[in-house]
DNA sequence: AGCGAAAATGAGACACTGTATCATTATAAG
DNA sequence: CTTATAATGATACAGTGTCTCATTTTCGCT
């Protein structure tokens, strides 16, 4: 069983084969995914799960941050993230819009610094960069000088 | 005039009524609104705007790094926050939904390194945490022991 | 100031995403 | 197995964002 399945259920939440279904399409696509290709392809897998059902799972992945909404490049359509021990970091190329991931973040000393300073406590974070990748690094941003 | 209209210019984008009024509603809402909000204060400003200008230039100013798309705590509705300077940096309280901004990021050496590393160009940044704000950091997070 | 090419606009119809309700079903504890 | 309760699927609904196109506005140029 998956260690975000696991999760669920410490949290008190019943396995049901809806949220399996829907957690495992988001692990299968690599940790990014729009809701509509969660939609998609939890139809193709299962066509008796629901609609409201798949909004309902993102809605309570995303409260135990298992998952975070985010907006892929380019693009108005929501997305999701994977949150592997509560964080996630990519680059984001303004100009084919394809996703960078990196592990490495450094930003467990901020976090500690932020939670003495403000006195919050902190669960997890996301690190979002805009720029352009190593196959587009040479092309123009779009937008300038449209 | 803004700086943020200023760089619609100098990007070779014709400055018009409607966007000098969208930005001027993301301005005074002092940097984190949602698409309705927009939708609602412009409409209240100058009821001759229609909504799709009001999409097109969120999506124009979002190409421009002059704002990005993210969530705001709790809900699946849509927002925006204002990138000065090309990044931003906030809390979000997932008990009360608070949104606490910091200015403070030290992500410069890191945005080096990944443009050393990865051979990629990088135009900004947006640097989210999750937790508990001061006011909420005794209570428990929701969602857990549902 | 006036002209003209080109960009941007507003209107309105449209598609799609996400929400609410509720009777039915599945889960998990005992 | 039984039972309380969480979770579900269906459906109808509301709201967000998209598209097209005729009309208007901007702005470089004269
Ligand atoms: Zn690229
Ligand atoms: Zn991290
Ligand atoms: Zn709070
Ligand atoms: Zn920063």
């Amino acid at each position: 069983m998956s260690p975000h399945l696991e999760r669920l259920k410490a949290a008190g939440y019943k396995l049901t084969k809806a949220r399996s279904t829907i957690l495992h399409v988001i692990e299968a696509a690599g940790g990014h995914v729009t809701s509509a290709e969660v939609l998609e392809k939890v139809a193709a897998l299962n066509p008796s799960i629901g609609r409201a059902s798949v909004f309902r799972t993102l809605d309570l992945l995303t409260r135990l941050v298992i998952i975070r909404p985010t907006y892929p490049g380019g693009s108005t359509t929501p997305g999701y993230v994977l949150m592997p021990g509560g964080h996630h970091h990519h680059i984001i190329c303004m100009v084919c819009n394809r996703i960078i991931e990196f592990d490495d973040c450094g930003l467990e000393g901020m976090a500690a610094a932020l939670e003495e300073r403000l006195h919050v406590r902190l669960e997890g974070h996301l690190l979002e960069f805009y720029g352009r990748c190593d196959r587009c690094r040479e092309l123009p941003l779009p937008g300038s000088e449209a």
